[in-house]
RNA sequence: CGCGGGGUAGAGCAGUUGGCAGCUCGCCAGGCCCAUAACCUGGAGGUCGCCGGUUCAAAUCCGGCCCCCGCAACCA
């Protein structure tokens, strides 16, 4: 049987989930959901990252244990997700022991093997914060927090040799071994390997308690990404061997925004060819949201939630709002108001209506009908192409546009206005089909919507019913 | 000269093998009245950022310029 695996990024737990995690989740599960109907076996890995000095931080200003804290935002993540149906088949923490042991074993055989070798690290520590700094972070020179200049210090880590695997890693990604999606994606990728390339990158820290500790080194812990980026292994059952890989990997697609692609295309490739494991077949870059034209940030207070979309369109209108915003892979404009305006164009107005008219119009005439799921080839080969592609919104307007046709049949056939029961028949039975035929496609965007109308419209006397989705 | 994305109708966007400029929403006018005051048809509305080039033909290819945005590895 066919094996998929997809990820998503395990997401730090210094913020609570909002609609970029849940762009990258609800697109997963959508892909996870599709592959399930191809009849492919499929494993969906989502979770949280929980170490580092952020978090340790965080968990002081709210006087908890690192840990205690990690656990309630990590049931905060959980909660969203089963919320929103997400189908993951594991949810990986980091802190969890097995994780960590694992994580522990691969850095022992990267470091017996001299791919992990003692080092100094130069940076900006700030002794407010007790933390390095990076030029970025400071204002005028110092730290935001303290108004204090850093101070340039110097401690020992394990570094990581990165650069050893920069003409491999480059090759492999410009043959496609390591597909980068979209193509932009990949050049941009390509263009910092070849202008910039890489270096070797610390590994350990040597001031943060909150972490994994380097097993040859206790007075270490392992820098977070390092710890992060081993749970796509972890997550799967893996217990840190090198050259043993998991039944499902590697992964088929990874899922993450632009933010974070340039890690995941050196770092983490890198990591796998030192632990002599084969690269993921994929990565694909969605873009960010921007609401209301503005970047999404804290301080402008115009982070949405998962929970505030759920609550306001229902599970299955918040998972197509999302996925219907813009073209995936690129950036997108996002507000309430279009989704208020997209909910009732498409949902209220556009499928939901036009199975209340049709299912009404069967009842009153008492028509029976015996529908077939999957029976239009070429929708299904049409929307499987653009899935295939990533092309999330381009399989919806496919679908759209066969339900609109619909719409303009009736209006054209105006079958309230026949009597003869056959004449009706003729005119309701194929856009009753196409109805079921989209639910059938839709299933992985709205799995629960998607089963009512299938239901719905398998019965033999086909009923009204209430309605799908209620106009806001 | 750090890297990348974008600038197309009032709004949001699609549109790379170059071939009469499209979609959704909104607006106007008709139609319909089965349906969730929903649906259908037609219409108005665009110098496709600016300048130049290649071509029979450019939103699409090439060069230059202006503007907006994201990223820039220890920020997870």
């Amino acid at each position: 049987m066919k094996k998929f695996y997809i990820t998503t990024p395990i997401y730090y737990v210094n913020d609570k989930p909002h609609i970029g995690h849940t762009y990258t989740t609800v697109a997963a599960d959508v892909l996870a959901r599709w592959h399930r109907t191809l009849g492919e076996d499929i494993f969906f890995l989502t979770g949280t990252d929980e170490h580092g000095a952020k978090i340790e931080s965080k968990a002081k200003e709210m006087g908890l244990e690192p840990k205690r804290y990690a656990d309630e935002v990590a049931a905060v993540f959980k909660e969203a997700w089963k919320e929103l149906n997400i189908s993951n088949d594991n949810f990986l923490r980091t802190t969890d022991e097995a994780h960590m042991k694992a994580v522990q074993t691969a850095l022992q055989y990267m470091y017996n093997k001299g791919d992990i070798y003692l080092s100094k690290y130069d940076g900006l520590y700030c002794r407010g914060c007790e933390q390095y700094k990076s030029e970025r972070d400071l204002v005028d020179g110092l730290c935001p927090d303290h108004k204090i200049a850093p101070e340039k210090m110097s401690e020992e880590c394990y570094t990581f040799k990165l650069s050893k695997y920069q003409d491999e890693l480059l090759e492999k990604i410009k043959k496609d071994e390591l597909k980068i999606l979209p193509p932009n994606r990949k050049n941009e990728i390509v263009s910092f390997y070849e202008k910039e390339g890489l270096e070797d990158v610390s590994f350990s820290r040597k001031n943060i308690n909150w972490g994994i500790p380097i097993p040859w080194d206790k007075s270490h812990t392992v820098y977070v990404w390092a710890d992060a980026f081993l749970n796509y292994l972890t997550g799967l059952g893996w217990s840190g061997e090198a050259g043993k890989s998991p039944k499902f990997w590697p992964a088929s697609a990874q899922l993450m925004s632009k933010d974070i692609l340039r890690v995941h295309a050196t770092i983490w490739p890198a990591m796998l060819l030192s632990l002599d494991l084969p690269l993921p077949e994929k990565i694909f870059i969605h873009g960010y949201f921007q609401i209301n034209g503005q970047k999404m940030s804290k301080s402008l207070g115009n982070v949405i939630a998962p929970a505030d979309l759920v609550k306001k369109y229902g599970v299955d209108a918040t998972r197509y709002l999302i996925m219907s915003a813009t073209a995936f892979g690129h950036d997108g404009d996002i507000s309430w108001e279009k989704f208020d305006d997209k909910y009732n164009a498409d949902l209220a107005n556009g499928l939901g209506n036009l199975a209340a008219r049709v299912s009404n119009l069967l009842e009153t005439n008492k028509i029976k009908l015996n529908l077939r799921i999957g029976s239009d080839k070429k929708l299904n080969e049409e929307c499987a192409a653009s899935m295939q592609a990533f092309k999330f919104d381009e399989s919806l307007k496919i679908l759209w546009d066969k339900l609109r046709a619909g719409d303009a049949v009736l209006s054209d056939k105006k079958p309230w206005k026949l009597k003869d029961e056959a004449a009706i028949k003729n005119i309701l039975e194929p856009i009753a089909g196409d109805i079921l035929n989209a639910a059938n496609l839709l299933k992985p965007f709205m799995p629960t919507v998607s089963e009512k109308v299938i239901k719905q419209f398998s019965a033999k006397q086909i009923k009204k019913g209430e309605p799908l989705f209620p106009r806001i």
